[in-house]
DNA sequence: CTTTCTATTGTCTGAAGGGACAATAGATAA
DNA sequence: TTATCTATTGTCCCTTCAGACAATAGAAAG
């Protein structure tokens, strides 16, 4: 799947001399002039991406822009490009989870390499996301007690104190355990910890450590 | 333990004045006139503390001073001041781990929202980095030997493969697994699991997940 | 009303883990 | 050379866990 690089910037002729330099460099690149037409035409993110985002344009402007794909949810790399020198912008950009901020004039090379980082940046966020995504999936789908039973083993509680804690028998445990370890997809005890701590459970529930 | 600043400005001054400030707002506060009095007097990370730092100072400077610290393995959160605007720099600055970057002139009301948000930082990261240290001191006390087993048991080995990859019996095994519980001071194999986690074991070993 | 989901419990067998008590042997440090 | 550390293995016994086979009962959905 082809990287896709959206640029979002008022200046005609400056989205034109983008694209060819970014196509050239071998992305697919789409072109918006402002952040309304960016977020009515919201792409996903089923493939590498990001945006290339200038500060001040009508309307939203950039950091605007952010602040609402963040509220989306959003996740793609914002490289920012201002056109003049101000650095409370520039922190607070950053400090939201721009992946860079260029100025313009800007050269290619700067360009191309802040798009790469951004790119690569994207790339390796993704899988990371949709391996946690599935492990989410897989917690949502045990029942609440399931879910108390979870909690309880991944802390190392033995069965029989599982079974006091929540009132029923050992026997239980066992068989809910069973369906924990099979929902989950985890063949080991451990296995079961790791996927835990990954989605943060676990910390609240362990008087010890 | 009362939280410090150190001041690093080559503006006497300005460090008179900053100083004045912070005493004033609870802060012990440590001046030098340039970054070698700093990493001479280099300060112990033994409380609480941040450094409020001029980015163009005589002999190196801010970003260079920066660089060194993250070098010698310092935590500090640095507060950057700058009397310039030049958003290159504070990009690489706030890249590089600055905590934030403010332009002279700064109201004081910014000074010290920026050292406060500073310091807790370094607070919270003190307590979290001291008890990853002794989880990592606790992984050096084992001998190699139980450091293998360790990594097996922890990626869901059961004894007996374990045995079987290292060539000796089982029993040999569940002794040294005794001990690296006992070490590592886990009373159960899920809390074993989340400290051998938490310091980014694991993951190598692991062919499923 | 019937199906499905969820929670519950039982027995039995075999595998795995934990602790106690004990001992051998090579390497290293004092 | 003696003491300590490290690695090794044994037996015995009890606890815990896992899987198979099986069954009851309330709730919700269709």
């Amino acid at each position: 799947m082809n990287a896709c690089v959206h640029v979002v910037d008022d200046d005609a002729s400056f989205r034109t001399a983008v694209e060819r330099l970014l196509s050239r460099a071998g992305y697919d690149v789409a072109t918006y002039a402002s952040a309304m037409h960016f977020l009515t035409d919201l792409p996903n993110e089923s493939r590498p991406s990001c945006i290339l985002l200038d500060v001040r344009i009508p309307g939203l402007d950039g950091p605007a822009l952010q602040k609402r794909l963040v509220e989306l949810g959003s996740t793609l790399p914002i490289v920012f490009l201002s056109g003049y020198l101000n650095v409370p912008v520039t922190v607070g950009a950053i400090k939201a989870g721009a992946t860079d901020f260029l100025t313009k004039p800007v050269s290619s090379a700067d360009l191309l390499r802040a798009i790469e980082a951004a790119i690569a940046h994207h790339e390796t966020a993704r899988t990371l996301s949709s391996k946690l995504d599935m492990v989410r999936a897989h917690v949502a789908a045990l029942t609440p007690r399931e879910r108390q039973v979870f909690d309880l083993v991944v802390c190392g509680k033995p069965n029989k104190l599982v079974a006091r804690a929540l009132g029923c028998t050992e026997r239980t445990i066992k068989a809910h355990r069973h369906r924990v370890m099979e929902k989950m997809q985890a063949k080991s005890l451990p296995e079961l910890v790791s996927l835990a701590e990954r989605i943060g459970v676990v910390s609240a529930n362990r008087q010890n450590i």
